[in-house]
RNA sequence: CGGGGCGUGGCGCAGUGGUAGCGCACUCGGUUUGGGACCGAGGGGUCGGAGGUUCGAAUCCUCUCGCCCCGACCA
C-alpha cells in the first residue's frame, strides 16, 4: 500500500477530549473517529488491525472445533423475554419497535439466539458436543461510555457457546476455550492475566476473566506473585490478621454519642472504638426487600459480592426514608442488635462479613439516634442469617492460598469465559435425550472477547511519546519504507523496487511515497506504530538502507538486498 | 441519574455588546530537503440549535441538543 493512496488522517496535536493513551493515540494516528458517545468509526488502519485480531481468533476457535456462524444483530423482544433478560438488562439494552409495534432489540450478546437454534435442531446427546461462535457487532447502551474504544456502546465481539450433555463435557469445553484464549492473547502479543471472576448477570457457576494490566482499566484484580493466585476484587479473598478481642461485658451497654455519624467520628469520640472494633451496619434494598449488611468498620462493601452472595438482581443502598422507617434511626446510629429477620417488619435478611466471625466487645449503633452500643459480641447479640465474603481485598494483605502477599492492580477485561450450566437451556427449553433415554437440559458455556477493546488494550500496553508500538502480529503493516527524499531519483527508485519485492514476498509493506520532509514521515511512521521502518537515504549509493525497529528505536544499516531476509527473520522472531 | 466542564474553520485555541481572529492543516508560487522547514499569495466558519433582550448578540437572558471528566451504574 502506498501512503498517498491510504486514508490516514494523522493529527499533529492530541485531541482535546481524549484522556487515556489508547484513545489519544488511536485518534491522533488516524485509526478511529468518534461518531457519537461510545460509537466509533474504524478507519482503514484500524480495520486492518481488527481483521488481524479476528483472524487470529478465528484460527484458534477453529483449532478447538469451533464452527463460525453469523447471527442477527436485531432480535425479537420475545427471545429475551423467554430467558428473563428482557427485564434484567434494563436500560443497557437498546430497544425499538417494528412497524407493527412489536418489541425488538439490538443484541447485547447471543445466548438466547444460539439457544433457539440449538433447541430446534439438537435433540440427542449424539449431536453433542457443539462449539459455535461468531464475530459480530454487539450493542450496549452504556450509562457512561468512556476512554475511546475501551468502553463503548457498539463493538465487535467474538462470542462462542458450547453445548454439552453433562458437566464433564462442559468442563472439557471450558478448558478448550481457556487454552484457546491463552493462545489468542499470546499471539496478539498481549501480556495478560487470567483471573477468577464473578459471573454476574450471566448466571452460571464458574467464570474466568482475561485481564490486561493498565491504569486505564476499570476493573481491579488481586494477584499473588508467589503462587499465581489471581482474582477480580469482585471475587478475591485474602488473609487478614485476626484481632484478639477482650472479653467485654456480659451484655451490650448503651452510651450516648451526640453528633457521631461516621465510623471515623466514633474512633475519636471519648469512649469510642477503633474502626476495626466497630460493626458497620449498612441497609440495602435487595430486589425491594431490605437487608442489613454488617461489615467491620474499616472495611468496604463490594456490591458485586453482595449480589453474588444473595442472588439479588436489583441491589441499591436503601434511601434515608426507608432506613428511618425500618430501623427507627438514621444512618450513623444503626445496629443489628435485637433485630430478628424472621419477625422484623422490614428487615428480611442480616448478612455479615466473614471477618466479623466470633468477634466480641465490638461497638455499633444502638438504633437510636445519637446512641451506640459497646460490648457487642456477634454470636451472642446479633442474629446473623448468612455469612459471606463481602469486602474488597486490599493490596498488602495475605494471599489466601500461600504465605505470599496480594497486590491489587487496575486492569481491563479483554475476555471472559463462563460455565453457564443450564440457565438458558432450562428457561428456553433446549433439551436432549441421553443415552439412557432421559431428557436433560443442554449444559452450556459462553465465551467472549471484545475485539476493539483488545486493540485498545494493546495500545495501552505498547506506546511511547512518539506513538503506538503495535505487536507485529496485529500491526496494520509489517514494515514501512521511508524514502527520505522522493525527488531524489536513486532513492525513489530503490524504495520503489524494495517495496515491490517485499510486497511480493508477502511482507505487508507501506510505502511512504509522499512528497514530505523526512522528519514528517519519520514522525508519522512512529505515530502509527509500524514495527519496522526501512529508511532509504543517502547510503543507497553504497547499496545500504537503514532498518529501524520501532519498539527499541534501534537503527542498523542493512544491504538493500538483505532487507527481505532480515525482515523475515525479525518478523518470525516476534 | 447526581456533580463539574466544554461547544467559534479539518485539529488546537483566543475573542465580555459594535465589520469573526490566531497557530497548525489545506491550495498556488518560490526557496528548501535525514526527526513535524521558510517566504509570499490564497480558500474555508449559519460562532451547537431555538427563542428572547438590544439600534446592534459569538458575547446578555431563557430553553434545548451534544460532547468530555468524576461519581452512581455495568458480561
Amino acid at each position: 500500500m502506498r501512503w498517498s493512496n491510504l486514508f490516514v488522517p494523522t493529527l499533529r496535536d492530541d485531541p482535546a477530549d481524549a484522556e487515556v493513551a489508547s484513545h489519544r493515540l488511536l485518534v491522533r494516528a488516524g485509526f478511529i473517529r468518534q461518531l457519537t458517545a461510545g460509537v466509533y468509526s474504524l478507519l482503514p488502519l484500524a480495520q486492518r488491525v481488527r481483521l488481524k485480531v479476528c483472524q487470529i481468533i478465528r484460527e484458534e476457535m477453529n483449532r478447538i472445533g469451533g464452527q463460525e456462524f453469523l447471527l442477527p444483530a436485531i432480535h425479537p423482544g420475545e427471545a429475551w423475554k423467554e430467558s428473563g433478560r428482557w427485564e434484567v438488562m434494563g436500560d443497557n439494552m437498546f430497544r425499538l419497535r417494528d412497524r407493527r409495534g412489536a418489541d425488538m432489540c439490538l443484541g447485547m450478546t447471543h445466548e438466547e439466539i444460539f439457544t433457539i437454534i440449538a433447541r430446534n435442531a439438537i435433540n440427542s446427546y449424539r449431536q453433542l458436543p457443539q462449539v459455535w461462535y461468531q464475530i459480530q457487532t454487539k450493542f450496549r447502551d452504556e450509562a457512561r461510555p468512556k476512554s475511546g474504544l475501551l468502553r463503548v456502546r457498539e463493538f465487535t465481539m467474538k462470542d462462542a457457546y458450547s453445548f454439552d450433555t453433562d458437566r464433564a463435557g462442559l468442563d472439557k469445553s471450558f478448558q478448550d476455550q481457556y487454552d484457546a484464549y491463552c493462545a489468542i492473547f499470546t499471539r496478539c502479543g498481549l501480556k495478560y492475566t487470567s483471573v477468577e471472576a464473578s459471573s454476574g448477570a450471566m448466571g452460571g457457576s464458574q467464570s474466568t476473566e482475561f485481564m490486561v494490566r493498565t491504569d486505564a482499566g476499570e476493573d481491579l484484580i488481586a494477584v499473588c506473585e508467589k503462587c499465581g493466585y489471581a482474582a477480580n476484587v469482585e471475587k478475591a479473598i485474602s488473609r487478614i490478621a485476626t484481632i484478639a478481642d477482650e472479653e467485654g461485658p456480659a451484655a451490650p451497654e448503651e452510651f450516648p454519642t451526640p453528633g457521631v455519624r461516621t465510623i471515623s467520628d466514633l474512633t475519636t469520640f471519648p469512649g469510642g472504638a477503633a474502626a476495626d472494633c466497630q460493626i458497620k451496619t449498612l441497609v440495602y434494598s435487595l430486589d425491594d426487600k431490605l437487608a442489613l449488611v454488617l461489615m467491620r468498620g474499616d472495611h468496604e462493601l463490594n456490591e458485586t459480592k453482595l449480589i453474588d452472595a444473595t442472588g439479588a438482581i436489583n441491589v441499591r443502598p436503601a434511601h434515608p426514608e426507608e432506613i428511618r422507617e425500618a430501623m427507627g434511626a438514621s444512618a450513623g446510629s444503626l445496629g443489628a442488635v435485637g433485630i430478628d429477620s424472621k419477625t422484623h417488619r422490614h428487615i428480611k435478611l442480616i448478612i455479615a462479613e466473614e471477618s466479623l466471625r466470633a468477634r466480641r466487645n465490638m461497638t455499633t449503633g444502638a438504633n437510636k439516634d445519637d446512641f451506640h452500643l459497646r460490648g457487642v459480641a456477634i454470636d451472642r447479640d446479633i442474629r446473623v442469617d448468612r455469612w459471606a465474603s463481602l469486602r474488597s481485598v486490599a493490596g498488602g494483605e495475605g494471599c489466601p492460598q500461600c504465605e505470599g502477599t496480594i497486590d491489587v492492580f487496575k486492569a481491563v477485561e479483554v475476555g471472559h469465559i463462563f460455565k453457564l450450566g443450564t440457565k438458558y437451556s432450562e428457561s428456553m427449553g433446549a433439551r436432549v435425550l441421553t443415552a439412557e433415554g432421559s431428557e436433560v437440559p443442554i449444559v452450556m458455556g459462553s465465551y467472549g472477547i471484545g475485539v476493539e477493546r483488545l486493540m485498545a488494550a494493546a495500545v495501552e500496553l505498547y506506546n511511547d511519546d512518539a506513538g503506538i508500538i503495535w505487536p507485529a502480529s496485529i500491526a496494520p503493516f509489517h514494515a514501512i519504507i521511508t524514502p527520505v527524499n522522493i525527488k531524489d531519483q536513486a532513492i525513489s527508485d530503490a524504495a520503489e523496487r524494495l517495496y515491490r519485492q517485499l510486497e511480493s514476498a508477502g511482507i505487508e509493506t507501506l510505502l511512504d511515497d509522499r512528497d514530505e520532509r523526512a522528519g514528517v514521515k519519520f514522525n508519522d511512521a512512529d505515530l502509527i506504530g509500524v514495527p519496522f521502518r526501512i529508511t532509504v537515504g543517502k547510503k543507497i549509493k553504497e547499496g545500504k538502507v537503514e532498518l529501524f525497529t520501532r519498539s527499541t528505536r534501534a537503527s542498523e544499516d542493512v544491504a538493500i538486498d538483505a532487507v527481505e531476509e532480515t525482515l523475515r527473520a525479525k518478523l518470525a522472531a516476534n
